[in-house]
DNA sequence: AACTCGTGGTT
DNA sequence: TAACCAAGAGT
């Protein structure tokens, strides 16, 4: 006797987000999209390695001008390797984070000395190398190499704390989502699957407002059930961001060049350009004003820019002076129309705009 | 384990 | 507009 009709087994959730993915996935510059995958076309490791290190904690808006420049100027791993570090630094200029850019040329560098050029195709490989770490290796295991890897960052964690409802908060609540992206996992297209959750959550499952009508989970997330996706992902409290203030001196040449300096290699903004600043800190009376300007000059104040970073807000009161001619104090001197050349940092930007307001040219 | 580390867009 | 937060890593 044999059953003729067996029932149809309900779809994973794996198949349901790749049917999902491959009716709405989006065209990036770094990505193969599934029907180009069908015809044979890889990933590029190069390409997907970049990609993924300039989108740490970073919009595909922001990085798609730099990826390309980037690639343009280094079409290859060993290119990037063989580069100058300041031209690096100059290129990632404005991108933020610039440990990244450090660890790129790092990674770069041990790619093309110690692999013979060819990214590892494991995660625990990639996860070795500088500027690598838990999302990265896994990511690019899976969508260069198509390791089944569980891939989880910000956009996963949403997904899986709102389809499971997990109350407990980030980030200790990590481990136990990763072990669920691990089981949904499939072996069949792990680099599609991975690429469709970051997707869902950057297009459906997103912080506010979801589109849990539209979303491929919405027969099985809990969050819904429960009529609140919004109240996922749990997080913990975070603290205040306390204000340091300082000023920034801008000295520039009859001639026309502005003094730069470079800062130091580690820490805040490490290995960047700069004008004189003073030192940052939480107190006004803390050796922050004119009196503590890298030279004596006639310096003349000409308002204040505010910049806020990751963990804390930057007040600079911003100076100027010009100099006579045959008079330069100890310093780098960079013509105003060559700046673009230069690894400012937006904060720096910010404060030489505050003293030549035609130094940059406006977007 | 908590802290450091940029910037720009969205709400 | 202040808050949030984005394909996190290093220490």
């Amino acid at each position: 006797m044999l059953d003729t009709l067996s029932p149809i087994p309900p779809l994973t959730h794996a198949a349901k987000l790749l049917s999902w993915y491959d009716r709405h996935h989006r065209e990036l510059p770094w990505r193969v999209s599934p029907s180009a995958a069908t015809a044979g076309k890889r990933a590029d490791p190069y390409h997907i390695w970049l990609s993924e290190v300039m989108l740490q904690q970073t919009t595909v808006q922001a990085v798609k001008p730099y990826f390309a420049k980037f690639l343009d100027r280094w079409p290859s791993v060993r290119d990037l390797a063989a580069a100058p570090s300041d031209d690096v630094m100059a290129a990632w200029a404005g991108l933020g984070y610039y440990a990244r850019a450090r660890n790129l040329k790092k990674c770069a560098e041990a790619v093309a000395a110690d692999h013979d050029g060819i990214f590892p195709d494991t995660e625990d490989g990639l996860r070795a190398l500088p500027g690598i770490g838990d999302y990265t290796s896994a990511a690019v295991a899976a969508i260069a190499f198509n390791r089944p890897s569980a891939v989880m960052d910000g956009n996963v964690e949403r997904v899986i704390s709102r389809l499971y409802a997990i109350d407990a908060p980030l980030p200790g609540s990590k481990p136990v989502m990763k072990a669920k992206v691990r089981e949904l996992t499939p072996t069949d297209r792990p680099g599609d699957f991975a690429q469709a959750m970051m997707d869902l959550g950057a297009t459906i499952c997103t912080p506010k407002r979801p589109a849990c009508a539209l979303c491929p989970f919405r027969d099985d997330c809990l969050a819904l059930a429960e009529h609140h996706p919004e109240r996922f992902p749990v997080k913990a409290a975070k603290k205040e961001k306390p204000v340091r203030v300082g000023a920034g001196f801008v000295a520039v040449t009859e001639s026309g060049e502005i003094m730069l300096r470079r800062r130091a290699e580690t820490g805040l903004l490490g290995g960047m350009t700069e004008v004189p600043t003073t030192a940052w800190t939480a107190r006004t009376d803390g050796g922050t004003g004119i009196d503590h300007a890298p030279f004596a000059a006639d310096w003349q104040a000409c308002g204040t820019i505010t910049h806020v970073f990751t963990h804390f807000e930057l007040r600079l009161s911003v100076f100027r002076t010009r100099l006579p001619a045959g008079i330069k104090p100890s310093g780098w001197w960079v013509p105003v129309e060559k700046l673009d050349n230069e690894a400012l940092p937006t904060v720096m930007k910010k404060v030489i705009s505050q003293a030549i307001p035609t130094a940059f040219a406006k977007h």
